[in-house]
DNA sequence: AGCACGCCGACT
DNA sequence: GTCGGCGTGCTC
């Protein structure tokens, strides 16, 4: 007997191996199996048993596996292929996608793997069902959205929805209801998130109304957590999983729905080694399953809209708050207008005083960490740079260090230039940090809290700022992006977003499409429970369009010209991308592989259908000490772009050339 | 990925 | 001399 095996490895090709005799009854598809690889020992997937009568070359060469891993398969036909199309679409091994897939089972056969596995089916009929009785009422909009996903679920087809409900108008109670009626059905419900950490509250939810019967999966937990609750799933004692990314591919059997909620974040892409987005996995594990999404979010990307529109997905909307709260007023202010360099201006120091004479809370963003931007010698000119990134440092107070933020590099901050010995170093520019010691000094008897990378890196960090801000013990809370999502905290009636041009003009075609994603996430921060919210938005851009648009709610017509900006200059969803990074740690390498692979590009893809641009440095031209150069290349559809791409990256393979490393990503949610 | 092999610098 | 640095090549 022989058997194909996808290695746990980068390799491009699938293994054959021979089963030896007295593992032949415990063979089957799915199951992962040792196999020597080499001179070492490797997991792979066993993904074919091969009939006798095929034809293998060189049956001498064929190496026995070692051992069967798993007392049963771990992975059905379905999810098989789910990786064999992720693999193909995303131009990665096979072996790794399995790899990843995996990940939250134990390298070897645990002592405690259970004997028997229970039919979910099984288990949810025989269950008490007593959980979720305290259900709130649910606005006319709800129930409308509600019946509509469980007229869907019923009729078990593939189909897409798209949940598209303003901040605070009920989105988790209905993805808790869609959830429900698919578990009665008998069947399983996973739930993507973007980030645990800032997801705790709607996890909470969903325990408090499921109780045992949801699983949670995430980095956070140890090996043994996670494979408890994997095996939870794997018995049907768990129908509901909630998770990250990585939770689209968890072996979960007879999956009815799957929930992406918002949808629109960019933390779905995974942005290094296997770049796949897990939303656009979970549409395509719910087509090979024929089971039903429901895409969540405020501010819905722009290619979940034009799917909406060219009739791929259905649309559904909850256009109100729950209790029809008002969505809070957001107030432009123009900083071309202001008298002092700080970003706290006197509009916004006005509504802060006002908002602490009241009592309540307030939320301030800003997205750049640490105290300064960069150091400038005032002298001449001089800004100490990272030496192994095309960045500046970022001067950290607190910390006594400048710092990359690309890289782990740090240093003591220079007292004179290193350049002309001059003595008049300047921190210019502002991050959280600067803005922390300035509330403090402007309001000394309010607690300030910050959040950001440098303050929750130790663990529970998250909680102890979220707790102190939900027991009111704190009134400010100034951070970076981790404070726009998710939060639910109903004292915050101000939020301000300090600097809205941060990332208006970086070199990105999506740049406007976040901004406005942005201040409306950060708008809806406020005003959630029974007091008014109030919002501030600080700009130099007070007329760019994404910024006027996101001030008054007016979200069709952002879509709108964004989405004339998106078509005229061939961005998707109008036009697919595939970018290529090529990068190495020697400039001269990565410029001459650079100039080969534009020679394979030009030699094999049809230039009538797709455009090529570049090779050019990429905007970070140096990162961690690698030299970077890009190219993007363009077309109507991904396939035909990604079957002519092989065939050049083969032959570019083939011609050998050392120090350059090739990284390709399919539908990259930025060109930086 | 992970390991072996191989070819150059600075140590007993 | 040879220990070990990491660039390169290979995996049924």
């Amino acid at each position: 007997m022989f058997l194909h095996i996808s290695v746990f490895r980068p390799l491009e090709e699938i293994l054959i191996y021979r089963c030896p005799p007295e593992l032949v009854k415990e063979v089957s598809v799915g199951k992962r199996v040792i196999v020597p690889l080499k001179t070492q020992r490797a997991t792979g997937l066993i993904i074919k048993i091969l009939d006798h009568k095929e034809k293998i070359k060189d049956l001498e060469d064929i190496k026995p596996i070692i051992k069967i891993i798993d007392p049963y398969p771990v992975m059905d036909e379905s999810l098989i292929s789910l990786c064999k199309w992720a693999s193909e679409y995303y131009l990665f091994p096979l072996g790794m996608v399995f790899k990843i897939a995996l990940s939250c089972l134990p390298p070897a056969k645990p002592p405690y793997y259970p004997a028997r596995i229970h039919s979910l089916l099984e288990t949810i009929r025989g269950e008490n069902r007593q959980i979720g009785l305290d259900a709130p009422s649910l606005t006319e909009d709800q129930k409308k959205a509600v019946e509509i996903i469980k007229g869907a679920l019923s009729r078990d087809t593939f189909s897409v929805y798209l949940l598209h409900g303003v901040t605070g108008s009920g989105k988790t109670e209905v993805y808790i209801q869609a959830v429900d009626a698919c578990n009665r059905s008998g069947k399983g419900a996973i739930v993507l998130v973007p980030e645990i950490a800032i997801t705790s509250q709607l996890i909470a939810r969903f325990i408090k109304r499921f109780g045992e019967k949801v699983a949670v999966i995430h980095s956070g937990l140890t090996k043994g957590e996670r494979l408890s609750e994997w095996l939870r799933i794997k018995e049907g004692k768990a129908h509901i999983l909630i998770g990250v990314r990585s939770a689209v591919f968890t072996p979960m059997d007879n999956v009815g729905l799957i929930v992406v909620d918002e949808e629109h974040e960019s933390a779905y892409k995974q942005e290094e080694g296997f770049k796949y987005n897990a939303r656009d996995v979970a549409i395509m594990r719910a087509r090979m399953i024929n089971a039903t999404v429901i895409l969540g979010s405020a501010t819905p990307s722009l290619e979940t809209l034009h799917n909406v529109h060219t009739g791929k997905y259905k649309y559904i909307s909850l256009p109100q708050r729950i209790n029809k709260k008002p969505l809070p007023p957001i107030q432009i202010v123009d900083l071309r207008k202001r008298k002092t360099d700080s970003l706290l201006t006197p509009e916004l120091q006005e509504a802060i005083k006002k908002r602490l004479c009241n009592k309540e809370q307030v939320l301030l963003f800003l997205n750049r960490r640490g105290f300064s931007r960069f150091i400038l010698c005032d002298d001449c000119g001089y800004v100490p740079p990272c030496p192994n990134c095309s960045v500046s440092l970022v001067y950290h107070k607190k910390e006594r260090k400048v710092c990359c933020h690309y890289c782990e590099y740090k240093a003591d901050p220079p007292d004179i230039c290193p350049v002309c010995r001059g003595q008049n170093l300047k921190a210019l520019g502002t991050g959280t940090e600067r803005i922390e010691e300035e509330l403090k000094n402007l309001f000394p008897d309010a607690k300030i809290l910050r959040m950001d990378k440098d303050t929750t890196s130790k663990r529970h960090a998250h909680h102890f700022i979220l707790t102190s801000m939900e027991k009111k013990e704190a009134q400010i809370l100034i951070g970076t992006q981790m404070v726009t999502k998710g939060l639910d905290l109903p004292e915050i009636t101000l939020a301000g977003v300090l600097l809205a041009d941060n990332m208006l003009y970086l070199p990105d075609f999506r740049s406007a499409e976040r901004t406005f994603q942005l201040i409306t996430q950060v708008a809806g921060r406020t005003g959630r429970k029974d007091k008014p919210g109030e919002v501030i938005v600080q700009t130099f851009n007070p007329d760019h369009y994404s910024i006027a648009h996101a001030s008054r709610y007016e979200f069709d017509r952002f879509y709108q010209f964004e989405k004339a900006y998106r078509k005229g200059a061939g961005y998707p969803p109008f036009k697919r991308l595939i970018r290529i990074l090529l990068k190495g740690n020697r400039a001269e390498s990565v410029v001459a592989g650079s100039a080969l692979f534009k020679q394979l590009l030009d030699k094999y893809m049809d230039r009538t259908k797709i455009e090529v641009a570049g090779p050019v440095p990429a905007p970070f031209h140096k990162l961690r000490g690698k030299h970077r150069w890009h190219f993007l290349l363009k077309s109507q559809s991904t396939r035909y772009m990604r079957n002519q791409l092989k065939q050049v990256l083969q032959a570019f393979h083939m011609e050998g050339i050392r120090g350059v490393e090739v990284e390709i990503d399919v539908d990259p949610l930025h060109i930086l």
